[in-house]
DNA sequence: ATTTAATCGAGACGGTACGTCATGTCTTCGG
DNA sequence: CCGAAGACATGACGTACCGTCTCGATTAAAT
């Protein structure tokens, strides 16, 4: 978990649109801004898989149901901006010069700030409201889509360190790290310890490989 | 697909029950079990994402909502069964000696299934309400637990034959398998194509492996 | 204040209706709709000058919004319903054979229901519900049209004994004795007393008529 | 329709309290006013029935929602100062000598007035209106209290010449005029035509009154 | 000319009510 | 007793106005 601002935060105006229109009107108040993401990340964080309602967002906020509206585009957007802008910078991908060590750490680590507390269920439950927020369905896929490129990076520099073979399907091997963390993560059935992350690292690159 | 009756069902009471009870009253009406089923199964086939409601399907079949909930513990139990009740039957895993043919061919047949119209609009709805409720929630969870075990067993027959390494984490592999399946089918950002089962097969199998 | 059933009650269906469909399903629960029309007087009666609203309606009433929707097709119809309801029944116009005894007894007995306790402010308020409700307007236009034809007939039956000059606008009259009644009950800055009804009717027959 | 500033206008503070404080800062812009009552009154004749708010106002002229209230004490209070700011002067009563001279033309200008474009719709939403706003009902009780004693003042300086026995109550005379225009008025179901002025003003005045 | 203070357009904000929708339970009547 | 129809309490939805509260930009008198 990291990065932020996965849209639907505030439009964040450029200051070279002042020109056009200064803006005028009472400006946004932060304190509300911040009181709503609070909000919403503790009833993600609490409301262990029950729903969340706006309406809880917005009483728990101290805070007009029209202050969501008027800044989200829909629940799942809040959610997820409350989740995200939390969640500690963007750590940039290893780049030690082994492949294996590089792809472990990077397995490891997204393993470990998923378990970490208190994200774990507030990640579930944002998952859940996913599936029936559209809105937020697309969100959390451009949001997984950064991270799949992160990885495909790592990966990228092993291939050109002859690490891998040429031919490899590295788009697979990225599937194959995320299918095993989601399906893991929601289901709960299997743990996604350090173990696991060297385990899937090992099978993921050829016995012999350096 | 296959399977079905994943609880949830109708109970059916054996017919010792009759001794104690020579049950009066008119008998289940099988042709509204099917109306149910077949309403929920072309809803969940049509409504691509937008949610099922009771009162759609009750409509849908000409049917009392109460005669759902009085045959169904929830509105998830009636859309699992409407889906593995008309999922064919349960193809034997094969079993031809070969690891790597047989790995291949479940892979290979489970994507494919997955796909084959009209199931995949339905399987990614039904997924989306088990998001919603826990109840369905359980109920895949207890399906999928099913299926994984069949691949286990393809696993453990291959190991038993020297094809896998003692110490190899079978529910690794075997996760890594349903959880890429999983991600890419709810994802939808990859294909889930016969090459995609070759490479992900050969992924998993060390290279020297026969 | 009297007569009911101003429409926007229950349908009444007539029992031949039965032939063409039997009306399934579950019944109108009469005492839900006595909780509701006593719910409403009472919040009429009450609520002196403030609007009312629905939740409020339906949370004294112990009843879902959903419900007072189902059956009134709008908040008026229910308040108007629950004043009529209740106003006992509708006295028939008095025929003593004089027309100046008639119409004080009418133009007295109009002053003085509106003024018993609890109509009052219960009719106030509703009328002032229907200001801002087209449909109660409506309603309220019907309900006051038969009230003066009432009085209508009284003045028909006078002119036709000669009490009253063939040529006399007898709309007119009519309207001078509502308008009368509604101004000063709606301002209140004047009596509606037995004595403001004497010197009324003396206004509108001529002195010397019988 | 005369008369304007009943109350609710800028108190435009007496020249005394300069004083106290010397008054800097900007003026008020007497072409915002304006804005603000055209605006107003357009909408309250354009708008048949639908009621008006405070946002369409100050969108209409062009103007924050603040500067309204900064100026009147609520909605109603604009409203009002937008019908009665045009409303044309207040032609004093006549006193020609004859009672019913006077009152005819009183009564038949009224009804006139109230009927001539676009006054009518603007007067319809107001009272309409003031059934939601007590401060407008006030203000507006205040109004037509200017107007019952004009008319009442006709009355007096009849009776003072004997055109009127002097035991008439005045007070009730005073209200079958008002009474009778506004429940016409109101609900549109008869005329107010210059016909019904004469009729009415003859049935007030006994048949042999000069 | 500078300061000082109020006005103004714009619009954020906490509320309250709206009318609709889906849920799961219940009741009624015909088969 | 089964089954269709549908009433019912509940509770969330997203929208509309309300009246108050900032904001920066004017504007005009007092200095």
């Amino acid at each position: 978990m990291e990065a932020n601002d996965a849209e639907g935060s505030v439009p964040d105006a450029g200051p070279e649109d002042t020109a056009a229109r200064p803006h005028t009107g009472r400006r946004r108040n932060e304190a509300v801004r911040r009181a709503i993401l609070d909000a919403a990340l503790r009833l993600l964080v609490e409301s262990e898989g029950a729903p969340i309602t706006v309406e809880a967002v917005a009483r728990a906020a101290g805070v007009g149901k029209q202050t969501l509206y008027r800044w989200w585009p829909s629940k799942g957007a809040v959610l997820l901006d409350a989740l995200t802008d939390r969640a500690g910078q963007d750590v940039p991908p290893p780049d030690t010069g082994s492949l294996r060590e590089d792809l472990r750490t990077v397995v490891a680590a997204t393993f470990d700030a998923a378990q970490r507390a208190p994200w774990a269920p507030a990640l579930r439950t944002l998952v859940r409201e996913a599936a029936t927020d559209p809105h937020l369905a697309e969100l959390l896929r451009a949001y997984t889509g950064t991270r799949r490129a992160l990885l495909r990076d790592v990966l990228d520099r092993g291939r050109a360190r002859g690490e891998l073979p040429a031919d490899r399907d590295l788009d697979l091997v990225v599937d194959q790290v995320y299918g095993l963390f989601w399906y893991r993560f929601l289901l709960g059935h299997a743990p996604l310890d350090r173990a696991a992350a060297e385990r899937l690292t090992d099978s993921l690159l050829a016995p012999g490989t350096p």
